[in-house]
DNA sequence: GCTTTAAGTTGACACTGTCAAGTTAATAGT
DNA sequence: ACTATTAACTTGACAGTGTCAACTTAAAGC
């Protein structure tokens, strides 16, 4: 019984070391294409086929590997709001270092977000479904605690204002990987104004207002 | 030579005609590796290798769909201004339009901002470029349309505006798309409330602070 | 010590993008 | 009208891909 999970952990060792090296060699040749069985064998010193006996197929290896990605995110997050006490620098601290970290990392950035195979998620693995989650609730938590305490005075409901921020957040470091933004440097200079205006915006968010029968009107002229 | 030139103009119909049928092959199979040009040849009658005498690669003739898609979501947010005589109805209009666009038609957009072999763009050619640039151009010059007759009172400049505006719009399609929300109907609620945020966010945007000096002290310990 | 099971290798198959060589059709020149 | 030239297109081949069946080798169970 003993042997039996020592046989496991052996095991779970060397999937590890096939996702060491899958990572190495995505990062080193540069995207999901470069990644190939054989070249991930010869990183592995195996034979090409050998990753299917822990994985049943590249797309679940890869899956494995966006789950390893997100809980570097999520790592990252955790650091950057260490030691620091107010939530609303948490806050500021987690965006700028969320957005650096996508910037510094594309490959791994568009590992999580671009060439998802399956957008309506019904494949995905509760490994990777927890990963995710877990890398947004750091956000998610953030804002509660700012909120709790009176930093950051807002009607707008936590998750949502989690959200907008992640989309605000990812909206930058995507379209500055994917090389959108004519020039470079211009990310720099946007994080903060990003961040502040998204604060401002909130700070005088009026809930009415969002879902105005302004809106409302033309939604039923489209249908 | 007005026989030379109706050659060319034969020929560039024929180029049109490949890309009609990639991005049909495209948007039916789903997806960039599901469009093989054995696929694309069997949907022209043609043989695996004549778009070779008009593209180079797989990836200019990609690069020409991709200039394509950037046109069609351009030509989305004009027909969504026009006979809105507000701009500040216009922007609106237009945000929620190019969300609607985007998430409706998740392949071709994912076209534009996902899957980007060469984020340098140094190998970008200058149609792609020019549909990139007009399609922004759209939302740049209704912003600046909307702070010159004081609908939208706001010391940030157009431009930063309009990206911020792409950004957040970009976030939420490119999230939605790749099924990073738990649920679908979060996005239809999320969207007037980001475009909310973000005007009322301008409104009240300081530029002293957008920069401050406690961010700059951080990046100097980060440097 | 023998059996059973797991790990790993190898060869093959159906794909892919790409290109050189060959073929066909249309145009240009005289 | 006949030939030369050129453009459009096809075909076959090559290297590379993910995947799986068959095979070999090593370890664990009793």
């Amino acid at each position: 019984m003993a042997r039996k999970k020592d046989t496991e952990s052996v095991r779970r060792r060397k999937r590890d070391e096939i996702l060491d090296a899958a990572m190495t060699v995505f990062e080193k040749e540069g995207g999901l294409e470069a990644l190939s069985l054989r070249k991930l064998a010869a990183e592995l010193s195996l034979s090409y086929s050998a990753p299917y006996r822990y994985f049943a197929s590249k797309e679940e290896l890869v899956n494995a590997l966006r789950a390893r990605a997100y809980r570097w995110i999520e790592g990252i997050m955790l650091d950057a709001i260490e030691g620091i006490e107010s939530p609303e620098r948490q806050l500021e601290t987690l965006a700028a270092a969320y957005i650096r970290a996508g910037i510094e990392r594309p490959e791994r950035y568009a590992l999580m977000f671009f060439n998802v195979d399956d957008p309506s998620g019904t494949r995905r693995s509760l490994e990777l479904r927890a990963a995710k989650h877990d890398a947004l609730d750091v956000c998610t938590r953030t804002i509660a605690a700012a909120q709790a305490c009176g930093e950051m005075p807002t009607t707008m409901d936590p998750l949502t204002a989690s959200h907008l921020f992640w989309t605000a957040a990812h909206g930058l470091v995507s379209l500055q990987v994917a090389g959108q933004f004519e020039m470079g440097r211009s990310v720099n200079a946007l994080t903060p104004t990003l961040i502040h205006t998204l604060r401002m915006g909130m700070e005088h968010y009026d809930k009415a207002a969002g879902q105005s029968p302004r809106n409302k009107r033309e939604e039923t002229r489209h249908g």
